[in-house]
DNA sequence: CGCCCTGTTGGGGA
DNA sequence: ATCCCCAACAGGGC
């Protein structure tokens, strides 16, 4: 479930409660968490220190602790937070205690999340240099920069949204509906797009981000229910993600393909399918690139 | 009931 | 540069 937008709004639950504590303690219960670092190693390098922030890269949410130690999560798919909760959660992996009491656990059942240490902030760059491109949700994100990261990009549109190495923090849905909101077809080569329709998409990529953030919730204890956030989001979607439902658009029924490894939906009459290409070729053999289900 | 497929992610290897 | 597979688990379809 977490992507760019639910970690901010994770953050910005989280950050007035824990900015200025001390974080007393750190449990690691699964050692795959912050694998290849020791269980142990990761709690003393952060154990006894004040949180001066609580900030965010790509979905990546960082702790950034006194003296320049930084530990920083990703929840990957099925990984939440969860501030004082009435129970312990089923598949809780760590624990980390507060100096005014406040307990946080990190709940994932698929033990895909992860933590990673950085000791200062050259160490902290160099983290996200290698993996994290422009933050969509700052100034260098316009439509120039994004033209021209796309020129001479031979992989679909798609693809290129995801790679977390070119605009950071854009997920499978996000890439849907952004692609929608602009009328592209996931499968058009990225290095192919118009300027107007990079546009477009610039736009697009902000406003599916934006519809995720500040959805409902009052605190983060219920991003699991089906009444808050989750259901309250994808409200705000406009492209359907479930094959046959009728475009809110244009009313034909939406397809379901698969794009860069991933399921993709798109309506073929608001996203043009691409002519003329090696997408538009797999499109009609209906070969590994697209295939119904 | 069991088997198979899928999935809001990212990394490593081919 | 790109694609495929994998990590580990839950839930749904058959």
């Amino acid at each position: 479930m977490p992507e760019l937008p639910e970690v901010e709004t994770i953050r910005r639950h989280l950050a007035p409660r824990v900015e200025g504590r001390v974080l007393r303690e750190l449990e690691v219960m699964d050692a795959r968490w912050c694998s290849p670092l020791a269980a142990h190693e990761v709690a003393s390098a952060v154990e006894g220190r004040r949180v001066d922030a609580l900030t965010r890269r790509g979905k990546y949410l960082i702790w950034e602790l006194h003296d320049d130690v930084h530990l920083m999560m990703h929840l990957r798919m099925t990984g939440t937070l969860l501030l004082d909760p009435a129970e312990p959660p089923r598949h809780r992996r760590v624990r980390a205690a507060f100096d005014d009491g406040q307990q946080l656990y990190f709940d994932d059942p698929r033990r895909f999340g992860t933590g990673e240490l950085a000791l200062g902030s050259d160490a902290l760059d160099e983290f996200f240099a290698g993996r994290l491109g422009v933050e969509p949700f700052s100034p260098e994100f316009t439509s120039a920069h994004l033209y021209a990261l796309t020129r001479a990009r031979r992989a679909p549109i798609k693809a290129f949204l995801l790679d977390q190495r070119r605009i950071a923090g854009v997920g499978n849905i996000y890439a849907d509906e952004a692609l929608f909101r602009a009328g592209i077809h996931p499968l058009r080569p990225a290095g192919r797009l118009t300027r107007s329709q990079v546009a477009a998409l610039r736009d697009g990529v902000l406003a599916s981000l934006e519809a995720g953030l500040d959805a409902k919730g009052a605190s983060i204890d219920d991003f699991r229910d089906p009444d808050g956030v989750q259901g309250s989001f994808q409200d705000r979607f406009l492209i359907h993600l479930r094959e046959g439902e009728q475009c809110l658009v244009c009313g034909r029924p939406v397809r379901k393909l698969r794009v860069a490894g991933r399921g993709t939906y798109v309506c073929e009459r608001c996203q043009p399918r691409p002519r003329g290409t090696r997408a538009a070729a797999a499109l009609r053999g209906g070969a590994q690139v697209a295939q119904a289900t």
